[in-house]
DNA sequence: CTTGACTGACCGACTGTTCGGTCATATTTT
DNA sequence: AAAATATGACCGAACAGTCGGTCAGTCAAG
């Protein structure tokens, strides 16, 4: 028997480390070993927790998109008009994205990453795009009852969505390489006013 | 004498296969064995042309924002209302980046490059960073014209700029994993309408 | 013959992964 | 209770593959 059952918590550090790692210097760049020093252990440990630097790649995918998906779905039981409940949702991911910055930066690799795999013909890491794809759905059934509700006009849901969504990204795109917090701000909120305004009856 | 000084003509075919081999392994994946191949010469030729692996990066960059410039004056220089000549800024845009697919991966990851810069505290990729700044600028000169022309809104310039913008990349963003090429063209128009629609007076 | 563009074998730095050994702790024995 | 034993988590030196960059030599043009 073993004393010590394998830490589960320290599969959580080397994942937690990786994240700050990985996004520092690049999911390429990025050293195992240290990762390893930011965990406090040894190199070889790393192994025996996880079995490739692509292992950890994966794992890191799921930690950042469980994390953002229970943000998202405490926001889906509040109990908000259609109209409130999308621009409460555009407001608070992006600002669940930006207050992850190091998520960010990772997952544009991800992503990228996985974009090339499917030019390649192969699958593409399958969490982020099933996420990216309940997140679509979500803002498709807001938009929905908000028609039902007659709170919005006539759409194209899934043009819309896809429009919401791109909003999210690409404003937070924009902003990663801004440093002026207050000029984000000032943006964010004239951009979801105007995107809510074109929904308008 | 050189018969041929330096030929011009093969630098650019250097990039072109750079473009080529990093768009499909990514910047740190992509050899430059595969380039020199790809280019049809030998490995050393490169270095005759560019002194490093971030030479190309930067040459590859600059060619590409360039490429993409070009495109965006002539539009500029067009004789449209302020309404229509925004509307055509965005469906051109994003129609020039989509094709050019290999470029899209690329300044995905330039662009992320440049994000980690300036948390270390470094300098960005000057050109790509520029090119950005420009391209808002643009923006909001047609906003400005819009307001002035009483075809828009009132509006916080910068705001709805960076909503454009952010339009822009994130469809692109959204797309760049999606083949479906018919549902990217139905969401396109309805996104395009949906965004004018929220500059209405 | 001179020049310089071109080449690819080679070098060495780098880093993901392995593996033999160590040690803290649990369990058993005395 | 304390000594002996067993376990497996932990470690980091060593290994092996990779790839950016160099350079000694080839070749073609003038």
């Amino acid at each position: 028997m073993s004393p010590l059952q394998k830490d589960p918590a320290k599969a959580d550090a080397i994942i937690r480390a990786a994240i700050h790692i990985f996004a520092r210097d690049g999911l390429d760049k990025g050293k195992i070993a240290d990762i390893a020093t930011e965990a406090g252990i040894g190199k070889g440990t790393v192994y025996e927790y996880f079995s490739s630097k692509d292992e950890i790649f994966h794992a890191m995918g799921d930690t950042i998109m469980s994390d953002m998906i229970d943000a998202s779905e405490k926001l889906y039981s509040m109990d908000l008009s259609p109209h409130d409940k999308l621009r409460t949702f555009m407001r608070m991911n992006i600002e669940i994205i930006f207050e992850m910055e190091d998520a960010m930066l990772i997952m544009t690799e991800i992503w990228a990453q996985g974009a090339r795999a499917i030019k390649h013909g192969e699958h593409p890491n399958t969490t982020l795009y099933n996420a990216s794809r309940d997140m679509k759905q979500l803002v498709i059934n807001i938009l929905k009852a908000g028609v039902m509700a007659q709170e919005f006009r006539d759409m194209n849901y899934d043009g819309v969505a896809t429009l919401a969504l791109a909003f999210i990204d690409g404003f937070v795109w924009q902003f990663m390489v801004s440093s002026d917090r207050a000029a984000f701000d000032r943006a964010l909120v004239e951009g979801i006013e105007s995107f809510m305004k074109g929904l308008e009856r």
